[in-house]
DNA sequence: TCGTTTCCATACTTCAACGTACGGGATAAA
DNA sequence: TTTATCCCGTACGTTGAAGTATGGAAACGA
């Protein structure tokens, strides 16, 4: 990052700045989850907002700091609002469907994860992934745990659960017209609830 | 294309000539599936391949030429290679359980797939990606619907699994620290399996 | 009002890849 | 041996985006 200390004046909050920043780099994602990551470009993204690589070179120093703000940016959704209305469920099983049904609700959001993730070769962003993706299991699994299960059966159970809506957004992506809608997503979600969430008192599944 | 017919002299059987061309999209199927759509660029290729454009702007008119070819090379070992081993099961259970264990075996293939999906921007590449999902899907249904479910669960349950499958491979391309090895995966496995498979005579899985 | 700082536009250089033109060596037919 | 075709290398023109340099308009403090 180069100079971005007072926007306004002296130091005021530092947020019209701070704004701007912010705007480049939700374009940036923007970007990403329509194009990949090779439309996160100075010039396509400068137009795109009706400006000129002048004022980006202003903000960033070169187009790989955008990127990175823009990871930082989506790290922090990624975290925060995963938690949001989801921590307060106290019973375990309820804590689970919420999430369920908070991962199957947000489109634009498994847009771009599925984006990100297929430009992990680019190793910043590779390793923003791996850390989100290892922060959603490792909460999964705790969550599973919560329901009584043994480490090894949660860290079993938690990674069918995850890789199953990780596919799901896939699936949606690739082939909509084969995905369900409605009344028959309904049912859908029902299956996948009562498949993937082992009742409390339940049959546990040990092995074999 | 351009100019493919005889390459040893008369109509000998045209191998050669078409053997480089598949070279060529090998290639480039390769390249996809580590560095994504760009990756697929003549001149990196041509480097790889230890030779120059020259060659290749002789096989192909263009670079939308070998992204043709390619697609048309990976659609074909698609349908091809997943009919194989799994056609002469006769018993339905036995033939899901060949298609899963098929689909697990392969991570290369995975990995072509993942980077295909998210190049699916390209019309042309979104157009296969689509075909061969739908393909994938339709026979898994049809396999559900062997082992005696309705039209609506098999599709149900189909998606269900292949959903599962798809997230599998990303969460290992993504996660791979995390994704169970060894004991752990057959354990793993067995589980899915158990999971996604309802058994012959076993609780259909109604509504509610 | 005057000068400074903020933010952006314009013009330029660099670079990598696409595509084209052309030439040359090798091989097989005559 | 001559000739034509196959296959590929070399050199060139073009495009799009990265990054740099510089100027200028507007807002703000003094």
């Amino acid at each position: 990052m180069s100079n971005q200390k007072s926007p306004g004046a002296r130091g005021s909050d530092a947020v019209k700045s701070s704004l701007s920043v912010e705007a480049w780099a939700e374009a940036a994602l923007d970007a990403l989850a329509t194009g990949g990551l090779d439309a996160v470009a100075v010039e396509p993204l400068a137009r795109r907002l009706g400006v000129t690589k002048g004022s980006f070179y202003w903000h960033f120093p070169s187009r790989e700091a955008l990127l990175r703000e823009a990871l930082k940016l989506w790290e922090r959704h990624e975290t925060i609002d995963a938690r949001a209305g989801v921590e307060e469920m106290t019973d375990p099983y309820e804590r689970i469907v919420r999430l369920f049904k908070q991962a199957n609700s947000s489109y634009k959001a498994g847009r771009l994860y599925l984006a990100l993730a297929a430009a992990s070769d680019d190793p910043a962003v590779g390793e923003v992934v791996k850390r989100v993706s290892a922060n959603r299991l490792n909460y999964l699994n705790q969550c599973y745990r919560a329901l009584g299960l043994s480490e090894l059966d949660a860290r079993l159970w938690s990674t069918f659960a995850y890789a199953t809506f990780i596919g799901n957004q896939q699936v949606h992506r690739d082939t909509p017209e084969q995905f369900p809608v409605d009344e028959d997503f309904r049912a859908y979600f029902k299956l996948m609830l009562k498949t993937l969430v082992p009742r409390p008192g339940g049959p546990v599944d040990g092995e074999a």
